[in-house]
DNA sequence: TATTTTAAGGACAAAATACTCTTAAATAAA
DNA sequence: TTTATTTAAGAGTATTTTGTCCTTAAAATA
């Protein structure tokens, strides 16, 4: 697995927020209901990223999370970095620490080359990007079929 | 991390042994020295690696294991799909079940775009490949920066 | 001010992964 | 045939990841 599931429910999170009016703020127990995700779990994950600013949180009733900024500047890979760490696309294939141009593996120039392809598609993928993709194709965040995925306030 | 350590241990391994003379069996115990890696670890991989029919293997004295094929005949994707499953190479990012082009995610069009990237690697990797590059520049196999990293019967 | 709602944070439990140890079985060689 | 060597296999331990629970803090509102 490339990404841990904690990036992963974060990533669904945010993508979830991008596509609910953002200047609302959003309760948690929502979005994990939502998304079926562990309520828990999620508050975790999105103390992350409003820790690395991609999120911002309130407190008391009425409170909840919200994107930052806007949808269309946040890129997948912030939220990669927030929770899994820039590590995963910098790493070596053969786990060799130090592998580089200077001191590469055998499988250094093939796995760079893949890794930079991994790096642009998180880089360009914007958050609304997403959305857009997902209204327009009615498409599912969660993993029951149901394709109605929008939260309730849109 | 893509990969499992178990995954890249076992990579690692194949690689010193298509850079061996392979009609000879090597030592596991020998493998893991040289290599760095736990010895009873090691052997739990390299019997995957076996139950594949990737590597053979020889109890006794004078046993071990060696590729059961020629090194270019051996690419990497085989020895992930022996250890890790291919389950990582046809997953949805957003880790939803059953995504694909009939029931896709927002993300799954970039996604499996950049999972052929990394497949096409795998699959065009043999360990000839990186065998031969390995010693045509010396390349390091094993953390400490030993660049001689061949095995001692060559 | 009191109550309710919500995130923050810490402590804990379960599951997955990584790693170790022990014993058994096979094989070569003395 | 006995002994030494080496993989096979399974049980056991450690660490990391994932997930739960409970308490505290902050904010809205009655």
């Amino acid at each position: 697995m490339l990404l841990s599931k904690a990036c992963i429910y974060g990533m669904r999170a945010a993508l979830y927020l991008a596509s609910s009016s953002n200047d609302r703020f959003i309760a948690i127990s929502q979005i994990s209901e939502d998304l079926d995700i562990s309520r828990h779990f999620l508050t975790k994950i999105l103390q992350q990223l409003t820790k690395a600013d991609i999120m911002e949180s309130m407190k008391g009733p009425k409170g909840g999370v919200r994107l930052k900024g806007s949808g269309d500047e946040i890129t997948l890979v912030e939220i990669v970095a927030a929770i899994d760490g820039m590590d995963i696309l910098t790493e070596c294939a053969l786990g060799l620490p130090g592998c580089g141009t200077a001191k590469p593996c055998p499988l250094h120039d093939q796995w760079a080359d893949t890794r930079d392809e991994i790096r642009k598609m998180l880089e360009d993928t914007t958050l609304t990007d997403l959305s857009r993709k997902g209204k327009e194709g009615n498409l599912r965040i969660t993993e029951d079929g149901s394709f109605d995925w929008l939260p309730k306030n849109n």
